[in-house]
DNA sequence: TCTGTTTGCCTAAAGGGTTTAGGCATGCGC
DNA sequence: GCGCATGCCTAAACCCTTTAGGCAAACAGA
């Protein structure tokens, strides 16, 4: 009866191998206790329940994806930090998909507030200072672009572009170019 | 032992109003035979597995939306129609948050073809033809309507814009706004 | 090194969801 | 009124979650 070694952090890390391998949605104790080769019950000292579970692997999704973030806008502005912001979602996603997935999984307002999302906000303000945005239309802009990530995204995960031309790549560039466009010359309210 | 009348189209709206009550990811054959104060086991007469099930409540949300989408954009164009056409979609996830999370279901090639998603795609080019905009740029121009729609509902039924100032209202009005002026100024490709 | 304690994984069991097989009665067609 | 199809039933297998309680391994102190 050796011991297997888990922690808490163990199993959010092998969760989120597992996310992506399968999905997020078949992520489930039990499966995480066959990887483990060990007893489902066993994972219950470690975790409070299978929410506790999913949680971790959404706060280690949204780590991982600000590190990269943070990564990627150092030393750009402007269009280029813009792009290069997006593609870090965008690739994520398509590498990871599970655990975006996980990352996109609502937190109770501690939880988040602790979370790696704070940064994700920071940077995307950081962003848009090339941008000359006085509030409340930087936050407009930060919805926006919020908005556009997770929806490209996540409509082109689940195969929504996939068997249309032209490429999604080709999308999503001209879609860059046009909320560039868009921040540099933000419009005054329509009425 | 009275019959209870069950039929897919019954069982479908039934689990409709269970999305909407108790969120789409909790709607199980299981909920639905309490409801109709039926036996588990007879629901399997009527369905093939509780994926069939959910597909349904999603052809059924879509078939909805796309009726609301249709009856919206009627004699109208442009930026008038632009919001008409968003708000369909922000009012139907807000009055039916289970309904709309089913209509965003990924579906296989076969049933999203023979589904309302085809109407839905339709109508998204007729509203761009008050842009004037030409092949490749219309499907780049449908694909960011689809992202910025559904990225900012989802977001906002998520709770994402929940507890920050200003009122999401405020930001939806503003983005159609930005959306509008990059539709009739869709620029060309930046390098 | 031995001892006591903590810790980690175990067995057992209850409860809920999915799905299939097979049975019996209801209600319709004749 | 009779036969048959259909509709809902019971039963049972399987998987996932969660809790309770047990035993042994690892560790700390003497």
């Amino acid at each position: 009866m050796v011991r297997a070694g888990l922690t808490p952090e163990r199993l959010a890390r092998a969760g989120a191998e597992l996310a992506d391998e399968v999905g997020f949605e078949q992520v489930t104790v039990s499966a995480l206790a066959r990887r483990f080769d060990v007893k489902v019950a066993s994972l219950y000292s470690h975790l409070r329940n299978s929410q506790e579970l999913k949680t971790r692997i959404a706060l280690l999704a949204l780590e991982e994806l600000a590190d990269r973030a943070a990564d990627a806008v150092a030393g750009r502005s402007g269009r280029d930090a813009l792009t290069a912001f997006a593609d870090v979602y965008r690739d994520y996603a398509r590498e990871h998909p599970g655990r975006y997935a996980a990352a996109r999984q609502p937190l109770d307002p501690e939880t988040a507030a602790a979370s790696a999302g704070v940064r994700h906000a920071q940077m995307m303000r950081a962003v848009l200072r090339g941008y000359d945005l006085a509030e409340p239309d930087q936050t407009h802009a930060v919805r926006l672009l919020g908005s556009v990530f997770h929806g490209y995204v996540s409509l082109e995960l689940s195969g929504a572009f996939s068997h249309s031309a032209p490429d999604p790549r080709e999308s999503w560039s001209r879609i860059l170019d046009a909320l560039d466009t868009t921040l540099r010359t933000w419009p005054a309210p329509a009425s």
